[in-house]
DNA sequence: ACATTATATTCCGTTATAGGCATATACGTG
DNA sequence: CACGTATATGCCTATAACGGAATATAATGT
């Protein structure tokens, strides 16, 4: 995975906000539409960029799809995912996307046992 | 200046090649042209296009354009370039730039001091 | 004024990307 | 099997970006 590919993810604001919810747990697309408030067509793709890339992984569970940081990240891209991080510290988009993610807490709990436990069997 | 805007500076090699370059000292064309050994087009249009964005300055000095990091930068930037820095350390090609770029350091005096009295006047 | 060196700009063809709309696929339920 | 919900994909269009070739501009020397 090429540097250059990883900038290239990150030169969109939509898949910004993704990464930097993702930092902070695993989510489905159903949950990104409701904290970015942007159309699923367009969340789908992006998801699909980054993870044809390997920027994200998503593993299905029943209907949904959850999305999450790989398991096992690069140096690069986990300096990146940091860097990214410090830099949305002052932007109140991404806060508010953090505020609205905390706000759906308990629908997100089931995701996380999900992934923790699939996690586990392997 | 908004993030975005950085990452897609940053998503070309040549343009990343620079940065990184100038991280360390300004530079004119003709020494990024035998450093980084891509046509002189290519290069003045990455400059142009970091120009235009903020993430260099250029300054005429008699013949030559000498480029370097904007003395004044922001956070997010500062951020950016540091990370930068610190994801390239293990690619060989940017090893290498550093190496010629060491290479040409008597030819490259002239210009720290350029610079230097540049920035005094101001 | 002309030649030379250094650098920038324009034009062109190609490719990548984003967004919108429609449609397809996958899973669960009755 | 039909239906609803969740998600993905295909098609289209507009736009941005890259590389190459040629040309333009700037400064300097003769």
């Amino acid at each position: 995975m090429k540097l250059v590919e990883i900038y290239r993810c990150l030169c969109d604001e939509t898949r910004l906000r993704i990464l930097h919810l993702l930092r902070r747990a695993p989510l489905c697309v159903c949950h990104f539409q409701t904290i970015l408030d942007v159309p699923q067509v367009t969340i789908s793709k992006h998801l699909a960029y980054l993870r044809q890339r390997g920027l994200v992984e998503g593993r299905r569970h029943e209907q949904w799809m959850i999305y999450s940081l790989p398991r096992r990240r690069t140096a690069e891209l986990e300096l990146q995912l940091r860097c990214l991080q410090d830099c949305v510290q002052t932007h109140p988009v991404f806060r508010k996307d953090l505020e609205r993610q905390k706000g759906l807490r308990c629908e997100c709990d089931w995701i996380a046992e999900v992934v923790a436990s699939d996690v586990n069997s392997k």
